[in-house]
DNA sequence: GGTTAGACTTAGAACTATTCTAAGTCTATA
DNA sequence: TATAGACTTAGAATAGTTCTAAGTCTAACC
């Protein structure tokens, strides 16, 4: 778990899912390779256009069977930011994001340091399932030169 | 803005619609009139149906018409929670969520007491547009009669 | 190394929430 | 009351995702 996102050869990633127990197709390996060449936010659009950028192809059935599997097992996380796209996150330590609905981008907080207070006791028989904060911000309309 | 659940005739309603600079049709009265009746979540399908219930007919378009311009005006304020269903949310005042992805239930967390410490800085030439923070819970399984 | 059962992949159809289109209706103003 | 434009509507269109059913590959066994 702590070697994700260092070297990372085909072999490294071949173990990776094996010790998840997913069988490491040449479509998974080829997946799990872009995901984890460093953290990063994707759709699912972009998953499928880098992993058949230069031509062999993965379909892209594959690709959301493939990123579901990977959420099961702990691999991705998924944020849900806007209606009708989910982003995948290779960064499965506890973190936060900012979220620029002009952009589109998403970038990581760092969960050290933001701490929540006072929340109030779950409901009844009840457990934590996650913590999900969305900082949304947008770009400064600069005053000196307005629209 | 303090009035929003008190009482709430149809007049009542026109008079805040306009106070937003809305014209008081009749399908923006019943729309607002469910919306209002108290705190609540509601998705888009959830209007339409509760619109709808007695006879008379507002159309799919004009919910989604309707519920777009209220958060435009900031009498509703949307919720993402999943992929594929926006939720609609009565309450404007600064607050934060429980999520059960089992049961769908949507529940209201009081801003009040809430705090985030030690948030970073935002990115450069960004201003804050909200902070959503969703609490996902799910039932508890009972460890004297497992699964 | 060959067999084989079942896991995996695939193209394309299907699905769902939402948005768009274009034609008719209502509202507000004069 | 006439009118311009705002609003509503049914149904078509769209986008992201899931499903289907048929072929392919993997891993376990001989
Ligand atoms: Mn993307
Ligand atoms: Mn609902
Ligand atoms: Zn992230
Ligand atoms: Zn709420």
């Amino acid at each position: 778990m702590g070697m994700k996102f260092q070297m990372m050869q085909p072999a490294q990633i071949t173990e990776l899912l094996r010790r998840r127990q997913i069988t490491p197709t040449s479509q998974r390996v080829k997946i799990a390779g872009t995901l984890f060449a460093g953290p990063a936010h994707f759709c699912a659009e972009d998953v499928y256009a880098r992993v058949n950028e230069d031509d062999a192809e993965v379909s892209k059935a594959t690709v959301y069977n493939t990123l579901g599997l990977f959420v099961a097992k702990g691999l991705v996380r998924q944020v849900f930011v806007e209606p009708g796209k989910v982003f995948y996150d290779s960064n499965t330590q506890p973190h936060h994001h900012f979220y620029d609905s002009g952009t589109g981008e998403l970038t990581d907080i760092d969960a050290v340091g933001v701490a929540l207070h006072e929340l109030p006791p779950l409901p009844a028989d009840t457990e934590l399932d996650g913590v999900d904060v969305i900082v949304r911000i947008r770009q400064r309309q600069s005053k000196d030169r307005p629209a």
